[in-house]
DNA sequence: CGCGAACTTGAGGCGTGTCAACCCCTGTGG
DNA sequence: CCACAGGGGTTGACACGCCTCAAGTTCGCG
């Protein structure tokens, strides 16, 4: 039924531990104690593309104030916690849950480098999600009033914050479609694709994923158990779509994955 | 079980369609050729607070261009339809709804006056979404060019259009919570709840609620359908905790509604 | 080496979907 | 003025997808 090529990829796990690790070496913004936007690896993704040199250097003067290390486990902000700032990914990966006072928790999404969070705080002036990180990550601090005075000033920095607030609203929506309209089958490839395509966005490879949260998180993700999320991948796995080997995901088919959305997408 | 009183309120239907109505005359801005941001009845809801004399003017010489009118059942724009323009309810009401392509249908969210609608569109230039008038509505048209020029040169006009978009991923997410984590009993007594804050947010009576759209809209919107819509408020009704008749809702008992959400909320 | 957390897999129960009948209200045309 | 058609809503009986509960496995870590 399935092809069993590229199953040795998956062992040893240990060997693959770099699996999502950039290839080249890295800018390290730290170093020079002012944090050079300019010269990141993510520049393409945290700035607008098109800036002049000067409108670059009057990024690197205002916008990230300071780096910010999150420890596994540990949280960016809390629900409740006064908005000041802004937080860009740098390194790492995190997720973001409402309702975690003590009753049920729901995963509302999950970021990777390159995105930005906090924006949910903008409103009420207090943040309205638990921001966890879910491995050691490293982010940009940009105070919200600086961004607001940079947009002013630089109109594709104004439109790049619009873009990224209406992209979370966009997926958000999807996230909806998900959680309203899909079968279990559904939601797990939905998420499986979408999490391929930001990988392939950020230059990594498509089908290798390493999933760096538990079964239970994108079952409160999709609005699932966690043994509905497991026994999904593993019927993937029996159908020839994909290998599961623990949180490290290979992608054999994907057309077959996006087949099993035909008549939900359109 | 249940205590009878204002069940009288209840009948009969046609004498109380009225009951959303404005209590005031409304300035007209269609009258003036020139639209009035600043004399409109909404403006508490559509602009932000203390913006001076002068900058008022401003507002009202370059934000609303036109006002368009789109009767009950058509639509103001479809999935795909270039983006250039956010729309915010004068009159009326709207759903927005994903996927309509041919398969399934997401309802994610309902609007009414004062919501402003299509930063879904910022991002890719395009709409996401389909925005179905659920009544004869009228909509002032913003030129997305002009609100951004606006907000560089009057950082309260900025700050609002952030603090609306975040207000949008903040309702998202509740939505979220709501599919993902919700009985259809707790997600219907939380889509009441939260339509009777916007009622009375807006000057409305939070208690004597005109649904304006149909259940299968309503069970959309919440990952249910319509029968079990149906028969959660039949039950909600014959708890004591409000009275339907057709499209009308009386909550007779609010604290026993957000009861039905202990657990969820905290 | 042994413990615990995360994951997998199976069996049975429950909440909601499915299907269908019926009612109400509205609009239309004879 | 009434007959009729059609859409929206309600209610019931049954089916099914996912949840619940539980046992067993693998992996990581002290």
């Amino acid at each position: 039924m399935h092809s069993p090529h590229h199953l040795d990829e998956m062992l040893p796990r240990k060997a693959r531990l770099h699996l999502l690790v950039r290839d080249g070496p890295v800018p390290a913004p730290s170093s020079a104690r002012k944090v050079q936007c300019s010269a990141c690896h993510l520049r393409r993704i945290c700035l607008p593309a098109g800036l002049s040199e000067s409108e670059l250097e009057r990024v690197d003067d205002r916008l990230v104030t300071s780096l910010r290390k999150v420890a596994h486990g540990q949280t960016l902000f809390r629900a409740g916690d006064r908005f000041n700032a802004l937080f860009q990914i740098w390194t790492g990966f995190f997720k973001t849950v409402i309702g975690s006072s003590q009753g049920r928790e729901q995963v509302t999404g999950f970021q990777m480098a390159g995105d930005l969070m906090g924006v949910d705080g903008i409103d009420m002036g207090l943040h309205s999600v638990d921001a966890i990180a879910l491995e050691d990550s490293q982010v940009c601090v940009i105070a919200y009033e600086d961004i607001e005075a940079l947009g002013r000033e630089l109109p594709p920095m104004q439109r790049h914050l619009h873009r990224i607030m209406s992209r979370e609203i966009v997926n958000d929506h999807a996230a909806m479609l998900r959680l309203g309209s899909m079968f279990a089958e559904e939601r797990v490839a939905a998420f499986l694709l979408s999490l391929s395509d930001r990988l392939r966005t950020r230059g990594f490879s498509p089908s290798s994923l390493v999933l760096r949260m538990r079964r239970e998180e994108i079952g409160s993700y999709l609005g699932l158990k966690l043994e509905t999320v497991s026994r999904t991948l593993s019927k993937f796995q029996a159908n020839g779509l994909l290998f599961v080997c623990q949180r490290q995901i290979q992608i054999t088919d994907p057309a077959g994955l996006k087949h099993v959305l035909d008549g939900v997408t359109a």
